[in-house]
DNA sequence: GTAATTTGTAACAAGACAAGTGACATGAGT
DNA sequence: ACTCATGTCACTTGTCTTGTTACAAATTAC
């Protein structure tokens, strides 16, 4: 559990959503992701609440993709997550009167912060769709067996 | 204790050290970073493998740098502190063998690793020279009783 | 209208990892 | 010898994602 992978795991389940159109309860999205349906609803939640998804309850019910992949970039996602946190380092919080914890502090935020917006901005560039042509584009490729898990 | 603070930290504990040629024991230190005396140890052991400092049992002994701060980059003491996870979000490993997570996983890896060498790259660019020059600015500008904790 | 589904949510345990802490051996100066 | 200081081990604490159990609420099927 080193890192938090709810953007991995959500980009994952949208696109696969966007293969079949019926509805795909929490129960089949926790078989893709080899987890639990409650860990899929929580970290769902906030897709929904974003308008990305929807999701039905009772007999046939489930989670619906609610706008295209085209519409979607990979940015998006992070926000509706809640934009955690990217970073596992951070400034030391020790002795903030010291002048010289602040500029160390103000160094690196700097360096965080240039390297965050590059990271956001790349995230911004990229839609669900263009990562579900590429993956199109291996299918293709490689004889369709070797795609797919149980579900 | 929500994020890394060991590299600001140990850039605080560097140019301080500069400061008054003496030794610096693990107990003024750890009062200096507020915290444990053990914590300063464990963490300055990767620099002093490194090099950038050295350490001397018993009376008068210490912390010394072992080398002057022009010649030390950020990068130096990331590398040093055994190059610490960087990024708290990271790639899925649910089912290795779906070619949608891998395509998902491949384009948010390289959005990370150019951000990760933006990173490094400015960290390296970077000496603790520069930091303490631009905390001498700081320190004249303002009357020099604003500055200092305890130590 | 009753049963079967399926989401929504709260509550709590597990795992990982930096950080904090206590104990004690080792080495160096006085 | 005694004191100071590092080196290191073992254990605890705090925090955050994940995993899990339990149960209420809503919707469809019969
Ligand atoms: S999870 Fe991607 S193929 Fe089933
Ligand atoms: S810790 Fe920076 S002034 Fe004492």
């Amino acid at each position: 559990m080193r890192n938090d992978s709810r953007l991995s795991r959500m980009l994952h389940v949208l696109i696969h959503m966007d293969r079949h159109q019926d509805a795909a309860t929490s129960e089949m999205i926790a078989k893709m992701l080899n987890t639990n349906p409650v860990v899929v609803r929580r970290t769902m939640a906030g897709l929904r609440e974003e308008g990305y998804v929807r999701s039905e309850k009772g007999h046939g019910g489930g989670w619906r993709l609610a706008r295209p992949l085209s519409e979607i970039t990979l940015l998006d996602v992070y926000n509706a997550l809640g934009e955690p946190h990217l970073f596992a380092i951070g400034p030391a919080d020790d002795q903030p009167q010291c002048l010289v914890e602040q500029a160390v502090n103000a160094v690196l935020a700097d360096a965080m912060k240039k390297a965050e917006a590059l990271l956001l901005r790349r995230l911004g560039g990229v839609t669900l769709e263009k990562i579900a042509a590429e993956f199109e584009a291996k299918m293709t490729a490689r004889s369709a067996a070797a795609y797919s898990c149980a579900s």
